[in-house]
DNA sequence: GTGATAACCTGGGTGC
DNA sequence: TGCACCCAGGTTATCA
């Protein structure tokens, strides 16, 4: 499921290709990508400028066009961009073409992917403030600053990292890798969490998405780079994914169960069960 | 105001 | 073998 070091993989490897380069011609195939907008509305204004920059905020890919057009563009849980890809490459819902003659493709079998159009900094700004919280690399996140965000809150740590209004880019995958290494227990709520262990979380985080970016983000189901190749991730996952074995640090079995409304993985043996907490659990 | 849940969507896995 | 059902999960809307 691309996260921020999948979205940050693309970022990195589609920003040399793209800056600088004029989009000439779009083909959207699935409206739904631009809904409620007409994909015309969308794309047909960024027809004739040239990509000045790619960004990237939270799971967010942003196209800086000209004149303050900004194509806002998520991937969602199946979505992909591919740099040439073959022509009617299945579930393609969208293909910019560029004026050196090379194709940008979304692609998403499950449709949830969107492409978004802002005019103007302020307008990119208010839409994102109005979405995500703190970056995970910038100055401001702090243990402090997430023990304040926490303050008085019940929710379970994990819904509490998976909020993208309070913390931007972290999903289903990295919350559970920062959480064992942090040797906290997913369900403890996050309002009850310790100075020092906010101080660590926030060290687990940051280790488990730049480890996703150095391996190129991670690969189960959908996600592949800019070429199509997979990220390698998945293969250094410490307990997501594996449900029923034993756990790296002490051997304990990897469980799965419900949090946040999500499969979640953990070792019980090193993030203990907080008192009184209600475990659902997952057998597939 | 906060937290939980449903809906969106479709491929793949499971059970019968 | 084939069919029906369930699950996966990021975001948003809705409900309690």
């Amino acid at each position: 499921m691309p996260e921020l070091p999948e979205v940050e993989t693309v970022r990195r490897q589609l920003a040399p290709r793209l800056e600088g380069r004029m989009l000439v011609v779009y083909r959207v195939s699935d409206p739904r990508w631009t809904a409620p907008r007409a994909p015309n509305e969308v794309l047909g204004p960024l027809v004739g400028r040239r990509v000045e920059r790619l960004q990237r905020r939270g799971k967010y890919l942003i196209a800086a066009f000209e004149d303050e057009l900004f194509l806002l563009m998520h991937l969602r849980m199946t979505g992909n961009l591919l740099y040439d890809a073959e022509p009617g490459a299945p579930y393609t819902r969208a293909i910019l073409g560029f004026d050196d003659e090379h194709t940008l493709s979304f692609v998403d079998p499950r449709r949830f992917g969107t492409g978004w159009l802002l005019a103007g900094e302020p307008e990119l700004d208010a839409y994102l403030d109005a979405r995500l919280g703190v970056e995970p690399f910038s100055d401001d996140f702090t243990g402090e600053h997430l023990r304040a965000l926490a303050r008085g809150s019940r929710a379970p740590v994990k819904a509490f990292l998976l909020d993208q209004r309070r913390i931007a880019g972290v999903g289903n995958i990295y919350a559970d890798e920062a959480l064992f290494r942090a040797r906290v227990h997913p369900l403890r709520e996050a309002g009850r969490l310790t100075r020092a262990q906010w101080e660590l979380l926030r060290d687990t985080v940051r280790e488990a998405l730049s480890e996703g970016i150095d391996a190129n983000g991670a690969s189960i189901d959908d996600f592949r780079d800019l070429d199509g190749a997979r990220g390698s991730f998945q293969d250094r996952f410490l307990v997501h994914r594996r449900a029923g074995e034993a756990c790296p640090v002490c051997g304990g079995p990897v469980r799965k169960l419900l949090a946040a409304g999500r499969g979640t993985y953990v070792c019980e043996r090193c993030q203990p069960r907080p008192r009184g907490a209600r475990i659902v659990p997952m057998t597939r």
